[in-house]
DNA sequence: TCAATATACTTTGATATCAACCTATCCGTC
DNA sequence: GACGGATAGGTTGATATCAAAGTATATTGA
């Protein structure tokens, strides 16, 4: 009894209806598969939408935003995001050039092409960005929104 | 200026705040590299906890669960669920079976490896979980999670 | 019976994710 | 200038994710 080494299918059950893990991430990928179908048209999935919005940014020094800027806010590890960039970069989305004055920063824009592919997107993600939300009620929604962001930021000061 | 093909700052820094899909990938992101720390130890993922831990329920009919029934729990394509099987089963973690009565169905089980690793990833769980819900608020935690819950079960209705 | 359909799962190919390790650049001090 | 440490990114290898297309088994209907 003491040395219990089986899960019980109590807790298990029990795990399954705390665990925040389990349904953030659960959340993430039917949100991500939703949006992905919504984008489709545009051959972009949800989290390059994401990652294109984003470079509409500046840093802390009011310039384009870079790699490791642009890493942070989407609370993505740096090596994601350089593999993330790629085929958006092949695609001729996105710029990526080296600073004037630091050379190992590298910033990030978007090209025309990219800002053309990301208002239509917008567009799209008005529509059904406002379905979910309305479906969901808005003050549920913004509860979840404000928990998901105050957990990401005591998450992140941890290992800043 | 009623063709907009640029997205402004503004509009940028107001789907930064609203869009869900954003949230909620920054929190797994967040979240999951938290917990793989956790499980190091283990060598156990964030993901492969909630998948282990899942084998502990029953399908529809009372038996072991079953592949499109675990794939559905997790809200995963089953494609993700076959190939997050492999490290688990080469590992011995996981047995899979094909169902005597149907062929086609495999059923999952946790071996006793699979038992005793869950069982100290438990243990660990119940620790950093709890600081988490601790440092967020109960309340704050709760709503959070209920409105996940609920987007998911909205989504997955749709898609169906 | 057997052909058509449906169900359960797998394989392949592309992108996403991160840890561990590596390179290049900058900055401060001597 | 040269060394040492700090900072910004990249590369590699493993797993995660899904769409599209495929295989195997079961069911249904003529």
């Amino acid at each position: 009894m003491s040395n219990r080494k089986i899960i019980s299918k109590d807790i298990a059950r029990s795990v399954a209806q705390a665990c925040l893990c389990l349904h953030v991430q659960r959340a993430a990928r039917a949100l991500a598969r939703h949006f992905d179908d919504v984008f489709r048209p545009l051959d972009l999935t949800s989290g390059q939408y994401s990652l294109l919005m984003s470079l509409n940014r500046t840093d802390s020094t009011g310039g384009a935003p870079t790699m490791g800027d642009t890493a942070d806010f989407l609370a993505m590890d740096r090596t994601t995001l350089t593999a993330a960039l790629k085929p958006l970069e092949r695609r001729g989305l996105v710029r990526i050039a080296a600073d004037e004055n630091d050379r190992r920063i590298k910033r990030l824009a978007l090209t025309p092409a990219g800002n053309a592919v990301l208002a239509k997107a917008y567009a799209l993600w008005q529509e059904f960005h406002g379905a979910i939300e309305a479906e969901m009620k808005s003050p549920s929604a913004d509860a979840m929104r404000s928990g998901l962001i105050r957990m990401v930021e005591k998450l992140e000061r941890g290992n800043g």
